[in-house]
DNA sequence: TCTATTTGTGCAAACGTTTGTTCTATTTTT
DNA sequence: AAAAATAGAACAAACGTTTGCACAAATAGA
């Protein structure tokens, strides 16, 4: 049936007996063009139901319209509400987005970008692996002029644009909370050694005790890679001290669900005998029974809309050529502390 | 820097003042280029980092490897899950994969298979909005013959390609697991009267408690917009009534979150005063304090992946000449219940 | 009436690659 | 030694669109 050809513009040419670039002009209207005869072609146009292969423009613009994204896991509900940012601040410039889940794997990483190159994509948003700790696979989009921005999990490198949360406010927040609730002995169950967000975690925990006049005890913190039984291990390791913290910031919630699980098991309750403060704020705290008293809000969507919109500045410099080594695009948004006490 | 225009065949073909056939034909290792000719070329092609502009060769073989993906909604782990069946499948078939949320809005979906036509996509997959009730917005990927394979949230037809999941199998196995434990009025929480999986629901439960000798009573049998409030109503209209349901079949996981809520905000007992099973398998049930009996898994990943592996089947039968009018693929997969109380 | 301008259109190249056909040497066959 | 076969490489067209330039005809100005 449709197997006949596409209507193209030289289709339409042949019809009227004018040139392909007769038609071109007329179906954008070119002033150059007479009346008549863009009134004729775009009733061809229209009677064919032509429209314009937007692969053989693309070709010869050089340009895809096509960003790539590259997340850890699209489970994670932090990750799945960056890729609706993404595709929102996308749509809005017409562009399209693909997508590749490391399944924070860096080979699969490393994969992922050769395919993005491959598929001449107009730039890239990243948010490492947990193991990412080279960058040089990111060099073959450089050879592209491919822009990339990276977004919350970032390089620990000056020379690249990126958008970050800074958690700073947040949890200097949850620390005057707890402070304020009587909490002396607040721990710290922190993430896996290359993440960059671990080794920040650790500086704001110091940095927001020392400011509330708080000891720092070692042996209140611990670190987990993220697997379960790592997790429970963590726990477990606090509430079995002699002298065990009475609040906990952990890693974020997908930890704490565990160390949720793990302190019901041990008899204790949450919020009275032991109470948490985490990162990320998943959306099902609202219907769970034990929860944190608050969580820091990272702001996925605004974090990777706002990446996109620096993609798509870089995508649009890039084609004029007075910018040229301008200085990197960067941005850290604020964390702040979303108090689920309060609105219990 | 890299601002110099990239390696092309061109380029190697003038460095070596040979034609641009050759140079192409040598870098296949095509057997009418001379030995000496092909490892020249090879040669040059690695000092200049060479590497085939995809976009020209897609241009010119008219396919883009890329297929696209509408759902309603990645933040539901129902979608993420299927979306990271499809992008597997999709990785192994060296395909990319581009996505659009419809965010259940019939118009965006429209507007969505828009672009997608726009871009050339090689096939299409689908999930429905709710709202979805007619399917002409589709005909504009036929006219380009590109392949569409539904899943899940199915459109009402017999001509269509698509994967869904036939809900009989874990829906009877819920209800004897009920009546097993001297549950004999169970209500029934449906979904949106536009959904497919609505009406399916519906027939099955009618099904499903005539198979076990069971009374139909319309009173206990409700239903909701999926909105939260609506959700609340319906929970709240079975547990008011004088003789309430002591177990209800809940249109999904999300829907029962909300009734959860409730019947625990009206004094009652999850499991106890009133059990429920529910739709889909949400991965959070396992930290929960109330959970449904059990959860009639619907197999996002494998839906998708299987659809996926449709939509390459399509993708490539079209190239060959003599699959016209081959016959629909469709493929039902059974439910399955998934049981809570055995696992706790 | 003749040159100068305007108006409308066609030509050709370009984007990068692939591939059917043609061409020229060289080698093989008789 | 002449004819035939083969190897190796060039030519050209194609995919669909855009755009600088050239060209013709019609109109304006002098």
């Amino acid at each position: 049936m449709s197997k006949n050809k596409l209507p193209t513009i030289k289709e339409i040419a042949k019809r009227l007996n004018v040139s392909a670039s007769t038609v071109s002009r007329a179906l954008h209207d070119h002033p150059s063009i007479g009346l008549v005869t863009t009134m004729r072609v775009h009733k061809v146009a229209n009677e064919l139901g032509y429209e314009a292969n937007k692969m053989a423009i693309y070709f010869k613009e050089r340009k895809t319209y096509t960003i790539g994204v590259i997340i850890p896991d699209l489970s994670e509900p932090f990750f799945s509400a960056a890729l609706t940012g993404v595709e929102d601040a996308a749509e809005a410039s017409n562009y399209n987005v693909i997508i590749g889940q490391s399944l924070d794997n860096f080979e699969r990483e490393k994969k992922i970008v050769e395919n993005m190159k491959d598929h001449r994509v107009d730039g890239v948003l990243v948010s490492l692996t947990k193991e990412t700790s080279t960058y040089e696979h990111f060099d073959s989009l450089k050879k592209y002029d491919i822009p990339i921005v990276f977004f919350d999990r970032v390089p620990n490198r000056r020379d690249i644009n990126y958008v970050a949360c800074n958690l700073v406010s947040g949890m200097l927040q949850a620390i005057i909370k707890l402070v304020g609730i009587g909490h002396t002995r607040i721990g710290l169950i922190n993430g896996p050694a290359k993440l960059a967000a671990t080794q920040q975690r650790l500086e704001i925990y110091f940095k927001c005790l020392k400011e509330n006049n708080l000891p720092i005890d070692q042996d209140i913190i611990v670190s987990t890679t993220l697997a379960k039984a790592d997790n429970l291990m963590a726990i477990n390791k606090l509430i079995s001290l002699k002298e065990p913290p009475t609040a906990v910031i952990v890693f974020n919630d997908y930890v704490l669900l565990d160390c949720i699980a793990a302190v019901k098991a041990a008899g204790l309750v949450v919020n009275k005998d032991i109470s948490f403060i985490s990162f990320a704020n998943l959306p099902i705290w609202e219907y769970m029974d034990s929860v944190p008293l608050a969580s820091i809000e990272q702001f996925a969507y605004k974090q990777s809309s706002m990446a996109a919109g620096f993609l798509f500045e870089l995508i649009n410099n890039a084609a004029k050529p007075g910018a040229a080594d301008t200085p990197p695009l960067q941005y850290i948004i604020d964390s702040e502390m979303i108090d689920y006490t309060a609105a219990k």
